[in-house]
RNA sequence: GGGCCGUUAGCUCAAUUGGCAGAGCAACUGACUCUUAAUCAGUAGGUUGAAGGUUCGAUUCCUUCACGGCUCACCA
């Protein structure tokens, strides 16, 4: 990737000259009176005004007509033109601006004018180089195209496409938006713990590094929701926290290592409450960001506005496909159409766990418009409270939007002997071989014995709701900066 | 990890059946005082992702590797 161009020598050489000049090419400052988006706003008062202004950006465009030059400034998305002026600058600064590359950083003073085809432009009287560039951008006509380079270098992609840095901006917007609307309604923003000593509140393969002043290993987090728990039993009602979570998994077009996550709960309230909260949530804050409560996903229209349907696990899967309720109802029969559907199954696979699987596998990729199935098996929920009427379900549900899972949220488990009962199940499946089953996590245990209020949380994957929101097919266009293996 | 596809100039892309590796933009030199994908004339730019192999000759065919994309498995 360092290879020495001739252009990034001629560029360099430029540099020497401007040093051996006695010009700075790396100021440390520029007053602007008015970035380029400022200028636009307001061109009409500060062109009849004929006011002096001093403006910043980057060159992006350049047309030379000899003793004339036209360019565009760029900077925050927005651009400017430049006139230059031999007859303005004087013959010695014109060559000098003459030197100058597209993507140095200069700032101008000049008055505003209209060019006799319209467009708004400075009048150069003075320039300042504000940062010498040694390489070019990419080329202005097909922009950056090349995958791998956008998201290795994305300070390149976020400059040569629009439309990337609109994503970005929605993210902001959206998160902006998000705590706005918890804040209203009086949650509180914490932080817990990104390093733990137990990776829990989730079922996934943790990432071990170790403290050595403590010598100890620790985990990176894998969920916040134990912590989170904490704070409800310390007398926080309603808490929240946005942030990274890392799993040591596969990756995807729709997984990253580490990726982010809205977590929340809310205490007196059970799931039936998160779903009509959820709904809401989302749509407002579709209305929000987008203007509307609608999304365009993969040439179709999701349609956000609430009710959601709402399914069990088990009428979802009958839904969409033959299988009958009936025919999952012990773990030989779930085993038989498991078999039957080809779905690979582990040794150490419970009845839940196939009837989840079976569920992923028949009915999941169809839930477009916006689904909420609810009632997942006990066995693959061991932090969340059971049915009343039916031991063997949770009161859980995710939120399927655009065929992906959205959210997780359940009535949080508040009784510390059935949670010690669950963990001592879940570290027997660990005995068993299952590396994904959850640890006994005492100091937790301790926290529930002193009183949790019944409380529901939920978990809202941000990087997959923000490509739903941006019609984007894979989480690398929502990341900043997506992992990839190691460049050479 | 498996399968499929891709990698050619700074960027975007060509290259016939295996027969001299090209174009546009960017760059460099020159001309040009309202251009906007400025225009005109000229110049330079390549270990065709890497290493092997087949061949008189490989961007092209074969093998291995690297990186990326999609997909399957695992997961959210």
């Amino acid at each position: 990737m360092a290879n020495l161009s001739d252009e990034r020598k001629q560029r360099q050489h430029k540099l020497e000259e401007l040093r051996n000049k006695g010009i700075n090419p790396y100021p440390q400052r520029y007053e602007r009176t008015h970035s380029p988006a400022e200028l636009v706003r307001q061109k009409d008062k500060l062109i009849a005004d004929e006011v002096k202004i001093k403006t910043a950006g980057r060159i992006v465009t350049w047309r030379g007509h000899g003793k004339t030059c036209f360019a565009h400034l760029a900077g925050n998305g927005s651009q400017i033109q430049i006139y230059v002026r031999q007859d303005q600058l004087g013959e010695a600064d014109y060559q000098q601006f003459k030197q100058l590359d597209i993507a140095d950083f200069i700032g101008v003073e000049g008055t505003l004018f209209h060019t006799r085809t319209n467009e708004l432009t400075i009048v150069v009287e003075k320039f300042t180089l504000l940062s010498k560039s040694l390489r070019p951008l990419p080329e202005k006509w097909h922009g950056l195209k090349d995958v791998e380079t956008r998201y290795r270098q994305r300070y390149l992609d976020l400059l040569a496409n629009p439309d990337v840095r609109r994503i970005f901006l929605l993210r902001s917007q959206l998160i902006q938006a998000m705590r706005d609307y918890l804040n209203r309604q009086e949650f509180i923003e914490v932080e817990t713990p990104m390093m733990q000593p137990l990776p829990g509140g989730a079922t996934a393969r943790p990432f071990i590094t170790h403290h050595n002043a403590l010598d100890m290993d620790l985990y990176l987090r894998i969920a916040p929701e134990l912590y989170l728990k904490r704070l409800l039993v310390g007398g926080f009602e309603r808490v929240y926290e946005i942030n990274r979570n890392f799993r040591n998994e596969g990756l995807s077009t729709e997984h990253n290592p580490e990726f982010t996550m809205l977590e929340f709960y809310m205490a007196y309230a059970d799931y039936n409450k998160l779903m009509d909260f959820t709904e809401n949530f989302i749509a407002s804050l579709a209305q929000t960001v987008l203007g509307k409560q609608q999304l365009e996903y993969a040439d179709k229209t999701i349609e956000l506005a609430p009710p959601w349907k709402r399914l069990t696990m088990l009428a979802a899967i009958a839904t969409h496909s033959s299988i009958k309720e009936a025919e999952l109802g012990d773990l030989q029969q779930a085993k038989a159409v498991a078999q039957g559907l080809n779905i690979p199954l582990d040794k150490h696979d419970t009845w839940g766990k196939i009837v989840q699987k079976v569920f992923e596998h028949v009915a999941e990729p169809k839930l477009f418009q916006p689904t909420f199935i609810i009632d997942f098996p006990t066995e693959v929920s061991p932090l969340y409270k059971s049915k009343p009427d039916n031991p063997d379900f949770v009161e859980r549900f995710e939120l399927y939007i655009g065929g992906k899972e959205i959210a997780n949220a359940f009535s949080e488990l508040n009784d510390p002997q059935d949670q010690r009962r669950r963990f001592e199940a879940q570290v027997a499946e660990r005995a068993a071989g299952d590396e994904e089953a959850q640890h006994l996590d005492e100091d937790f245990l301790r926290a529930l014995e002193h009183g949790m209020p019944p409380t529901a949380g939920e978990g809202i994957g941000i990087d997959r709701l923000v490509m739903l929101f941006t019609n984007s097919q894979s989480i690398r266009e929502v990341i900043l900066f997506p992992q990839l293996r190691g460049e050479k």
